[in-house]
DNA sequence: GTGTGATAGTTGAGATATCAACTATCTTTC
DNA sequence: GAAAGATAGTTGATATCTCAACTATCACAC
């Protein structure tokens, strides 16, 4: 079943439901986007960087956690905060203890994009993602993408290294 | 509960399911990207198209129903398709019936591309995915992903639009 | 058959992303 | 304390994406 030249393809259910992830995705994702720049003055990208932000002490945070936390590469990280601090949404500035490290502060500017932005940003989230599911299938596809997650960083990390 | 300003934030428990949800597509498409760029020739949105193209009658489809299918815009679409047909994956012909139309068309180095990559990209979706998930969970993310597709669709699409 | 609005696809300019190379600092080891 | 390697972040060239404007064809009304 399924196996061809030692491949082991998948089934059509496997299949369906890849094919319903990928597209799902993409769709929700370009309609999310979409409100965005309709109604907003942030992208999706720079709201969810600004709300990471928000959540640290003194609205400051080093530019490498930065980048983990929004799984960001470290170079597309420096572009977009470049950006953003000519718009005066954050500014940076050294860490302290280790001169090579860069802090990423939200401005107090930043603070009242980020404001403005939420109340639009929670009704499409509402509306494309948690008023679509019932409870309980929100809550299964927070476990499930989580899993991926995991199972996707142990190996980016390059754990389970081949001994 | 959950209500300021007119707005309905969203609980702790959505909260977490939503941040999973971002987190998680963010590592796996990461990775699922890396894979293809360190094992395969192709793109995973360069495949992607072409198994799209290998489905169709003589592996050809119009222009905007290739776009449609890949949830990708016109323009993009157009792009990539450029690129492709340089390195000699695919080739445009004139669409017989409507003088506007363009037919997309995988020639047979595309179609050697595609098989040569299938088992490494196949492999990957395994690793990154059906294998994280127990059998139920890929049908209910499958479910699920499909709602969510469906809603951001008729969003786009313009449907429900004010009375 | 002419005008009007929709649809198909492309184009090019500007915005954003990626990749490899680079500087600077830190850490470890001897 | 000097050398070697790891880590933090930036840079700039290139690749890719986006957006609005554009051409050409089609469909429909009259």
């Amino acid at each position: 079943m399924g196996e061809t030249n030692g491949v082991h393809w998948l089934d059509d259910g496997q299949q369906t439901a890849w094919r319903s992830f990928l597209v799902g995705n993409a769709r929700f994702f370009e309609a999310l986007g979409a409100a965005h720049d309709a109604e907003l003055d942030l992208s999706l990208g720079e709201y969810t960087l600004l709300v990471q932000l928000s959540e640290q002490p003194d609205r400051t945070q080093r530019m490498s956690a930065l980048a983990d936390g929004l799984v960001l590469s470290r170079s597309r990280l420096t572009h977009t905060v470049t950006r953003m601090e000519g718009r005066g949404l954050v500014s940076r500035c050294p860490a302290d203890g280790d001169r090579r490290g860069v802090n990423c502060r939200m401005t107090d500017l930043g603070h009242a994009a980020l404001v403005a932005a939420a109340p639009g940003h929670v009704r499409a989230v509402r509306r494309l993602l948690v008023d679509v599911l019932e409870p309980d299938e929100l809550e299964a596809l927070g476990r499930i993408m989580g899993k991926i997650g995991v199972a996707a960083r142990s190996e980016l990390t390059g754990a389970a290294r081949d001994c």
